[in-house]
DNA sequence: TCCGTTATACGATTAATTTCGTAGATAAAG
DNA sequence: CTTTATCTACGAAATTAATCGTATAACGGA
């Protein structure tokens, strides 16, 4: 495992634009935050500079204008995060919190299959995609 | 949803103690927080009464040591930390962070059939388990 | 009663985060 | 070439969290 990550509130927002759409420039990640909320070009610029130095993103300065990317992967962080999510409110039990997650969301019953389909190849790893 | 509620990591863990052991004196919350890290017991002291200010927490003053307790709802509380958790890092996919979440961490085949259960529940209310 | 222990109260400090104003560089348009 | 728009750099203020030191009051035992 490379490295910690504790992103804050704001860089997860931005690591979110930049894992969705790819590297991209300043004024892109910030107009994807204004349509959530109001923040401001600079602010963005400045936490987006301070995660390059923290190793979270890189940037290509050959143009005048940065286009940054995430140097973390998506997977991997998202499973960290989840990871302390679930050992500080749940006491570590995965199931607990999916318990929880799943009998308070609003769930398609689409969805309710895809989980149970991935529950059944956990259960029976030998029986899934490649037929025997 | 009586309110917002965005307990800051300390407060969480004063909380989760509150909610597993019941109302509490400072003394107690800061026995049990020093079993995971190092705290001092005016930092827990000061974090609570900021707490009772905020309206997290109540308090019964009659003795000399003060009794703590919880105000917020544990399952309440958990829900929206849950729904905030996957809104920003999952856009608001709880199957997606289901996947996540059982793709990923280990989880017993018994704690597997209780997720299979309550996702039939779901689907079917009406069989059986949840009414009397 | 007096002293050591244990409480609360309160202020100050530190650190991290977020915000934004302003300056200066560069490109683009006319 | 000049003006305008857009970009980065930088610094500093505002916020929020977390920590702890110290003062002071109350309790309980010798």
């Amino acid at each position: 495992m490379p490295q910690k990550i504790k992103p804050t509130e704001a860089e997860l927002e931005i690591l979110q634009v930049l894992w969705t759409y790819g590297p991209s420039n300043v004024r892109f990640v910030n107009d994807k935050l204004k349509s959530e909320r109001n923040v401001g070009y600079t602010t963005t610029l400045k936490i987006m500079q301070i995660m390059t130095e923290k190793g979270i993103l890189e940037r290509d300065i050959k143009s005048k204008t940065h286009i940054y990317k995430a140097v973390v992967e998506e997977k991997e962080t998202k499973n960290q995060l989840i990871d302390k999510f679930i050992s500080t409110l749940f006491g570590g039990s995965t199931s607990g919190m999916v318990l929880q997650a799943l009998g308070n969301q609003k769930c398609s019953t689409k969805e309710l299959n895809e989980i149970k389909k991935l529950i059944d190849n956990i259960e029976n790893p030998n029986q899934n995609g490649t037929d025997k």
